[in-house]
DNA sequence: TGCAGTGTTGCTTC
DNA sequence: CGAAGCAACACTGC
């Protein structure tokens, strides 16, 4: 579930919890000989890259948490003074299903398990797959139900990465104004404005969630082609962009299904959903009596109202 | 009990 | 190149 304002919760809470600490060991379940995809292969799911990546990581000092897209980045400290070069960047990317958790744990048998009560019992913080031992003797560690999580390291610089390298810019940037979205928008005329926002080649860090919700504030169809949507729409969708995702920051991001922040705790974001997950309720615009439907777009389930999103019609 | 539905992404195919 | 479909995986909820 996460996207861009779930992602920032988590990273942060990494800068609060995990500056100047030290990596002291890590574990994982998911390595494996022979990954059953290519893409694996420079992940914790290999064997091979995770054994390079507890050489490179193990006793290094983290220095900083940032994000990019719906990645978690985790700057690491040069292991050399000399070569500058040298420095590491820990990338996690959440997928469907991951969650990042840190305080006290504890090894029973093979499971990890939170050694103390509290928000990190919750039922979805259980499924770990990784742990990061910290110097002050809690750990960092990657929850996820489905596994389709990506935990890797990159070099510097970072943006050269394959990893990072053909994500679009960021949408809550000071200086990603309206011109340069809809410059954004029009690369794929013909495609569907709902999937368009969130192709993260096109613009970094909008989901199913957001994009439902940015498309019922714009009063935009979710299947209305890029070319066919009025300048002036375009503006209404921009602007909606950026209140919506900050709100969501701001509430620390949505739980409604499994996602938890650094401490396990639930956002919020989802006691304030207009359209995502409210097929057959009544449209909460004002004056607006229309009733949100729920239809696949993309192979995505896409949700909006049915009196104030329509489809514009061209003569 | 069984099966449809679930936030993401990258690979394959056309 | 772009669009569409599926696979990676495992649980929840009807």
């Amino acid at each position: 579930m996460p996207e861009l304002p779930e992602v920032q919760t988590t990273v942060n809470g990494l800068k609060n919890s995990l500056v100047g600490l030290k990596i002291k060991d890590i574990w994982t379940d998911l390595a494996v000989k022979k990954p059953k995809r290519k893409d694996y292969n420079d992940t914790l799911k290999s064997v091979v890259f995770f054994k390079k990546f507890k050489k490179n990581v193990i006793n290094h000092k983290i220095i900083g948490s940032s994000r990019r897209a719906k990645n978690v980045l985790i700057h690491l400290a040069n292991s050399s003074t000399k070569h500058r070069a040298d420095s590491k960047t820990i990338l996690i990317h959440m997928k469907m299903t991951g969650h990042l958790l840190y305080g006290k744990y504890k090894k029973v048998g093979d499971k990890w398990q939170p050694a103390e009560i509290g928000p990190l019992q919750d039922p979805y913080n259980r499924f770990i797959h990784a742990v990061f031992t910290l110097s002050n003797g809690k750990h960092l560690v990657f929850c996820d139900t489905r596994k389709f999580g990506k935990i890797t390291l990159l070099d510097s610089p970072i943006e050269k990465s394959p990893h990072l390298s053909s994500l679009g810019p960021e949408p809550l940037d000071k200086d990603f104004n309206l011109v340069k979205f809809s410059d954004r928008l029009f690369k794929r005329p013909n495609g569907l404005i709902k999937i368009v926002l969130m192709d993260q080649v096109i613009i970094a860090g909008i989901g199913n969630i957001y994009s439902d919700e940015i498309l019922w504030m714009a009063g935009i169809h979710p299947e209305e082609r890029v070319k066919n949507i009025p300048k002036i729409k375009i503006k209404e969708i921009f602007k909606a962009m950026k209140i919506i995702l900050k709100k969501g920051i701001d509430f620390g991001g949505d739980s409604m299904s499994d996602y938890r922040n650094l401490l396990g705790e639930k956002g919020n974001f989802q006691h304030h959903h207009n359209a995502y997950r409210r097929k057959g309720e009544h449209c909460k615009k004002r004056g607006c009596n229309g009733i949100i439907l729920r239809k696949v777009v993309g192979s995505r389930s896409a949700h909006y109202c049915s009196k104030h999103q329509k489809i514009v019609i061209r003569l």
